[in-house]
DNA sequence: AACTAAATGCAAATTAATTGCAATAGCATT
DNA sequence: AATGCTATTGCAATTAATTTGCATTTAGTT
């Protein structure tokens, strides 16, 4: 990472209310690098390399979503999972996840034609999209 | 319960290809008298009065979700929760289910503009289309 | 009634997530 | 740059949900 990365990610969680720690902008860091959602276990074990606790970790990524810097979900397999939220258009509204029932690993689906599907329903409100299924790698 | 139930209910089990043990009997009735879904530790908490243990209860709560006499969801809160699969109208053909984040309980989506959703992604295969959010009761 | 595989009870193990507390590190202020 | 206050961290221990190992029991068959 970058010195202007660094600073900017300093400048978030100030902005934020919350005090720009080393552990935190190497969690924000992890997060903003992944293109999916990661577990709290998964970035651990990233940051584990770094000297950082994995309690200081899953505390971080609470954190993080408690002032909606990332968002957390859960995908339907007990685990929670935490994605960047888009800090341009800070756009905190969930798109659907795929989650890979044969290994686990959760994709954002982005496809245009499958975000139209959210209203079409008359049981109550959808907040959350989820597919499930056999991804391409397995 | 009463005889005739406490038959058909074996009778579900045998026909499921799982034997009808007391535990399993017992766990179908307190499921079919429940109309939320229940977790894991409110079925164990009932029926452990009658000797059964929670374990026991755990196993056969998965075993009846693993033959779709239960359905097991999993509503944001980290507890699954079982819910009993209506024999008569449940079409076992694939189609999106809308899970209640509030009350728990899971409806099977129709809507015919959402079944084309399954093929149009690029990820992999879809085998299960889930909806979370509010339903209209809530 | 006897047999065999499946199911159970009990206890212990896993896994994910959280918490208590003393030590440390941000950051505002002097 | 040093000081002080509080939030944060590291470490270990805890909680909660769920699962597993294994000896014993039981359902369904012969």
């Amino acid at each position: 990472m970058n010195e202007a990365n660094h600073a900017s990610l300093k400048n978030l969680l100030r902005q934020a209310g919350l005090r720009a720690t080393m552990a935190r902008v190497a969690t924000l860091a992890v997060m903003s690098q992944s293109s999916k959602p990661l577990s709290h276990a998964e970035v651990a074990e990233q940051l584990e390399s770094f000297g950082i606790d994995k309690a200081t970790v899953y505390r971080n990524l609470n954190d993080l979503a408690g002032v909606n810097l990332l968002r957390r979900a859960e995908l339907g397999d007990h685990v929670w999972r935490f994605e960047l939220v888009n800090l341009e258009t800070h756009d905190c509204s969930p798109h659907p996840h795929f989650v890979c029932v044969d290994c686990g690993t959760v994709s954002c689906v982005d496809d245009d034609s499958i975000k139209d599907v959210d209203l079409s329903n008359d049981i109550g409100t959808v907040t959350e999209v989820l597919f499930r299924g056999h991804c391409n790698d397995c």
